[in-house]
DNA sequence: GATTAATATGCAACAAATTGCATATGGAGT
DNA sequence: ACTCCATATGCAATTTGTTGCATATTAATC
């Protein structure tokens, strides 16, 4: 759907490999895009069919080459186009809720120890938007503006997860009884 | 993945035509999955053919005939083996926010409408959500019981809701400036 | 009388995402 | 020496999800 978009406004910003767009994926915007590196790989393939972006490979010693790939005018008018546009809501497919919907049919452990585990995972994640946000404050006023909106993404990251988090100690208390 | 199990639950708690599922998808448990039609009658349809589900035709006078679907004991097993196991945290995939990360190229005005387009949906998510809590704090507190974990699932959606209209508030905030 | 909404189900084509496999190099650790 | 990890890219098959089309009835609205 807009993987394509997600890849636009990554490339509109700076060039980027194949690579580089999925350790984004998995680290900074990662809260808000996700996805694999062939699914990243093909759709580069795509957006250079269709013209909407260029590359240059980038020759690196001892590793394997790069294709730097960079956004063209025709990528900047597709992406203001979508950009203008209306987006859908969120589809959201929760398989933890469905799960906790169904707790009836399982063994009250098993739910109770899987809650756990995302509570972990979640409280991980939180940890790790809260750096990224220390980082941000630590800037000058300047830079701060210059990265506003990316830190906007940011705070429903943090926001987010600290109502996960604040939601799984009512699911724990429901648990322990 | 699981909306094979996101049926076998919902049916686990009582048998369901492919029309009932739909209104649950897009009502009372639309907060945590949603699925098309089409979709969920091919489902039902492949699980019909795994034997993890069978039906009953159920003639109505008027209306066209109703498939009431019920779970077999071989779905329960799967449930179950299914409740047991470990699922993956949720994949984010938000295109708001990447437009929001991307708010540099694209003029404010349609940023910020957007923004308050969305807020409009969350606000009556939120208040669709509150209804149904209202409703769950007026039963008994033995039919309370039966319906806690449905409860808890409910609880997130409102928890999630609220965070990200307080997210938008930090956003129109931004966005005004 | 004609249209629209709600109920009720489904096929077919297409698009998007996942999973499995494949290749290639260099550096670090054991 | 051997293995693992990070870098770097990609094809093919399968599964999952979306979009378009199709049908049939009743009740309500215009």
């Amino acid at each position: 759907m807009s993987l394509k978009h997600a890849i636009l406004v990554m490339l509109d910003q700076k060039p980027h490999s194949g690579y580089d767009l999925l350790q984004q994926f998995k680290e900074s915007v990662g809260y808000f895009w996700n996805a694999k590196h062939q699914q990243i790989y093909r759709q580069l393939k795509i957006l250079h069919d269709e013209e909407l972006i260029a590359f240059q490979s980038e020759i690196q010693s001892g590793k394997p080459d790069k294709k730097i790939y960079a956004i063209t005018q025709q990528g900047k008018d597709e992406l203001l186009r979508w950009l203008k546009e209306p987006v859908a809501t969120n589809k959201i497919n929760d398989a933890l809720l469905v799960k906790i919907y169904g707790a009836d049919s399982a063994p009250i452990e098993d739910i109770a120890s899987e809650i756990e585990r995302h509570i972990e995972i979640h409280q991980n994640t939180l940890n790790y938007l809260l750096a990224l946000e220390k980082k941000y404050l630590s800037l000058s006023s300047n830079e701060q503006l210059n990265f506003r909106y990316p830190y906007l993404t940011l705070r429903r990251g943090i926001l987010g997860e600290e109502a996960w988090l604040r939601w799984a100690e009512e699911a724990t208390q429901l648990f322990k009884k």
